[in-house]
RNA sequence: GCCGGGAUGGCGGAAUUGGCAGACGCGCUGGUCUUAGGAGCCAGUGCCCAAAAGGCGUGCAGGUUCAAGUCCUGUUCCCGGCACCA
């Protein structure tokens, strides 16, 4: 037998030599630029599919290597569909890593940024990416953010991009404000371990909330987004559906007004409202202590506690603190005077910063008037499906809709449902309040004390106030000589050239805001760009546009599910509304990648478990590092890099390129000819196999994306012809169906394992272009086994196996298992009670 | 607290619809070729038992079923998100 498998031994000339055929298709590959171009003018149905953009560090991460290599897939197996393929790619580059570089090493951060674009375009490449680099965006550049400028015109004359002194998120490390969205727990998303602090100061904000219930409804239209996306954004716009009421504080207190209005959703509790609770912050509250300076002291104290709890993230666990105003408000349901609070657990950014306190059907309310002694007035009762039964007093708090209303006037008797209905409609009428809906989405403040970002296009003049900058004078340059440094506000206020202008308006003296944009205002739209993407007359073309959109795969990682993915669909909608696309959501798909983990955690250099690509594609090459970051894992889970992991693939490819060196022999006269109708059966397994091979991979890119179990599919096929390389040896499988294996091979391997793949189809004696060669089909007669083995089990357990023709019937199955002697022993002596046979499955026999 | 997701050999993972648990790969063991093997090739490898026969096995406890990793009830732990949201 070992002398058989002699010839498998390899010899120098065998040997899978990564770098040589990579450098070798590299370079062919990046002479011909129009090699991955979307076809302007194509009758061919379109396919764009998108990677999210890296920021460019200076080096891809094994992150960026497992999402692109998803995606690049993708797109060549779309390619051999037929499609007329977009995959572009480009940079999110603007953002303060460049401003640290800058002043860590004293380089300008333009310098840096392009520098590390050029090296990671090359370990991209290197990597065999198949990008259409003509199309190419680098939102740094004033071609592209020129367009940030104009699109931020256009929010500001449809008033959805506004200015506003308001409390906001301040990182102390990165010197500038934070959106809601960028504040993870407290702390700022890009330091971990950094509290945000609350600062006021005037900003832009763009009006996200106008298309907040929009953007809530348009996730329904979107079943190709995780459900899990689809939950964190509903949960993150938080519709909640309740009523204002007006409580009448008698007599004027200061300029806030005299009435009170609070939100609540169970304004069906109302008669059970026993006090009303301001957060500390609220106009009225101002009002009330300017002219009590004990008072204000209470309140200040309180403001303080909720800005300590807010700071240190945990505004959940905050002790509830309060103190009595010395007021009364009228609840305009019953008439009744309830004494006004401050306390410390009320928000003055949800709802109305106003509450009704219903102890008896609240759980925060409950323990505050616990600890207040205030009263406790029960006013739903449990519902009881017999109305003459008595029903005990609820264990307190009663938070639950399911009851009664008692106690409460007109409405006693009626369902909570009934009474909110009810109540809503009373408030309309009588004109104290109304049914509402509430949003926990905010507006987003765009205002960046930052130098690296696109300038807001606003100048400040004195005699005519705020003035948008004119659209022919757009792009406003970000000056490159500037001292950054991270104090006080924005570097460009020290750059007077930039922010001395004159007002458009009036042509006097005037002063430019220094504040930039968000780096989220870049990302929200490039994938526009990408379609039109050398447009000096407009962000893009809205035809263009109308054909390639929306995206129909988006690749990207999890932890964009609300920031990125919120402010891409409000920026879809609001050019939508321009007239400039027609498409509602921007993706029609969405696939969120697991996170390349290493020893069970994170990579990161404080662990010291960083895998570097370079050095990945330096050892086993690039085809081995993407095929085996697509077979570690399936694609939506987290991956377990292990080395040793890398090692097995690069042994596969190598098994798979000797197979080829041994067995591939195009010049042979048989080569193309058809595979005989009558084959051997070592032959006809391997024949099968193939045809299996190419079924179980098709399947799994049109369904899963289990990329792992492609992979695994192609590995036994594989193993199927090694074990048969002694009959191949001895001619006993024809060449045409070596040749139909080896070529089914190549194709099969095309999108996930380029390099290999080309070479391999060179070998072979293929000289069209593999990129757009035509996804193998399989034959269903060719792939179907003719004969198969039926577990048999006995009451349940398996007790044997039978070898059937594939077309057995039900009894000659059973014949054949009744003949089988293991069955024959697991039976003797007992009675058949029943047969199950699931056909082609297995059979079990139930005795007794 | 609420909302998701998960738990399968020594490890990564497979089992797409209730039908042979552990595909494929790693690791390990043995063999082979070799001056050598850290290359290649072949074989074995869930656990228990000396082996066979057999038994046990998909976080845990129950249940449904001829049949459960998969369905139902309860429960533990891990990961992610949200959190006095009125």
């Amino acid at each position: 037998m070992p002398q058989e498998h002699k010839s498998i031994t390899a010899t120098r000339d065998e040997r899978y030599d990564a770098q040589r055929i990579e450098q070798k298709w590299a370079e062919r590959w990046q002479s011909d630029p129009s090699l991955y171009a979307a076809e302007p003018n194509s009758t061919k149905p379109k396919y764009y599919v998108l990677e999210m953009l890296p920021y460019p560090s200076g080096a891809l991460h094994m992150g960026h290597v497992r999402n692109y290599s998803i995606g690049d897939a993708l797109a060549r197996y779309m390619w051999m569909n037929g499609y007329n393929v977009l995959h572009p790619m480009g940079w999110d580059s603007f953002g303060l890593p460049a401003e640290n570089a800058a002043i860590k090493n004293n380089t300008p951060p333009k310098e840096w940024t392009l520098s590390n674009i050029a090296a990671m375009k090359v370990q991209m490449n290197r990597l065999g990416f198949a990008y259409d680099w003509s199309r190419e965006v680098t939102t740094c550049l004033p071609e592209y953010y020129r367009w940030n400028q104009w699109f931020f015109l256009k929010l500001y004359e449809q008033g959805l991009a506004y200015r506003k002194k308001s409390k906001v998120n301040w990182c102390p490390k990165c010197c500038t404000v934070l959106a809601n969205e960028q504040v993870v727990g407290g702390n700022c998303w890009r330091h971990e371990d950094t509290p945000v602090e609350q600062r006021e100061l005037e900003q832009w904000f763009l009006r996200t909330t106008k298309y907040a219930d929009e953007l809530l409804r348009g996730l329904e239209t979107l079943p190709g987004w995780p459900d899990k996306v689809r939950i964190m954004q509903q949960n993150w716009i938080g519709r909640s559906e309740g009523t204002l009421v007006d409580f009448d504080l008698g007599g004027t207190v200061g300029p806030a007004g005299s009435t009170i209005t609070v939100f609540t959703t169970r304004v069906d509790t109302i008669y059970g409202a026993t006090s009303v609770q301001l957060a500390p912050e609220h106009p009225i509250v101002s009002d009330m202590i300017a002219r009590d300076a004990g008072l204000r002291t209470k309140v200040e104290e309180l403001i303080a506690e909720q800005r300590r709890a807010k700071e240190a993230g945990d505004i959940g666990e905050i002790e509830k603190h309060g103190v009595f105003t010395g007021r009364y408000a009228k609840n305009p349901y019953n008439g009744e005077a309830v004494p006004v609070w401050v306390a410390n657990y009320i928000l003055m950014d949800y709802g109305t910063g106003a509450i009704m306190s219903v102890p008896a059907h609240d759980e925060r309310d409950y323990e505050f008037a616990k600890k207040y002694k205030l009263e406790i007035r029960l006013v739903i009762l449990p519902a009881s499906s017999d109305p003459e039964e008595t029903v005990a007093e609820p264990q307190l708090p009663f938070t639950t809709m399911d009851g009664i209303l008692v106690n409460s006037g007109e409405f006693s008797g009626l369902s909570c449902e009934e009474a909110i209905e009810k109540m809503s409609a009373l408030a309309e009428e009588k004109k104290f309040g109304k049914a509402t809906v509430t949003f926990r989405l905010k507006d987003w403040g765009i205002s960046r004390q930052r130098y690296w970002g696109t300038p807001i296009p606003m100048v400040y003049c004195e005699k005519d106030g705020v003035v948008p900058v004119a659209e022919k004078d757009l792009p406003v340059i970000l000056p490159e000589k500037v001292t950054v440094t991270l104090a006080g506000g924005s570097p460009l206020q020290g750059v007077p050239e930039f922010l001395n202008t004159t007002c458009p308006k009036c042509g006097g003296p005037a002063r430019r805001e220094t504040d930039t944009m968000d780096t989220f205002v870049d990302s929200s739209w490039y994938f526009y760009r990408y379609a039109d993407a050398r447009n000096d007359k407009a962000p893009f073309d809205t035809k263009t546009i109308a054909y390639w959109f929306p995206i129909d795969q988006y690749i990207g990682g999890v932890e964009h599910a609300i920031l990125h993915l919120i402010y891409s669909r409000f920026w879809t909608k609001f050019m939508r509304d321009m007239g400039l696309v027609n498409n509602d959501e921007p993706a029609q798909r969405l696939f969120t990648q697991g996170m390349v983990i290493k020893d069970g955690a994170k990579m990161s250099k404080n662990l010291g478990n960083v895998v570097s690509p370079d050095e990945m594609v330096a050892r086993y090459g690039a085809d081995a590092a993407r095929l085996y970051s697509l077979f570690a894992a399936p694609p939506d889970r987290d991956l377990d890099w292990q080395d040793t992991g890398i090692e097995g693939i690069q042994r596969f490819l190598g098994r798979v390129y000797r197979f080829f060196v041994r067995n591939a022999n195009p010049d042979h006269p048989e080569w193309r000819k058809p595979v005989p109708a009558e084959l051997s059966s070592e032959a006809r397994a391997i024949q099968r196999k193939l045809h299996q091979t190419i079924k179980r991979v098709s399947d799994d890119f049109q369904g899963r994306w289990h990329f792992n179990t492609c992979i695994a599919a192609i590995m036994e096929l594989l193993n199927e012809v090694y074990g048969a390389e002694e009959a191949i040896a001895s001619g006993r499988v024809p060449v045409s169906l070596i040749a139909e294996v080896q070529r089914g091979i190549v194709l099969l391997l095309a999108p996930m394992a380029p390099y290999l793949a080309h070479e391999l189809w060179e070998m072979i004696g293929e000289r069209g272009n593999l990129l757009k060669a035509p996804w193998p089909k399989y034959d269903a007669a060719l792939a179907a086994e003719d004969e198969i083995e039926i577990p048999v089990q006995i009451n349940g357990k398996l007790r044997s196996k039978v070898v059937v023709p594939a077309a057995a019937t039900e009894d000659q199955v059973k014949q054949s298992a009744l003949a089988d002697e293991k069955v024959k022993a697991a039976i003797a002596g007992k009675q058949v009670v029943k047969n199950v046979y699931v056909p082609k499955k297995l059979l079990n026999i139930v005795v007794r």
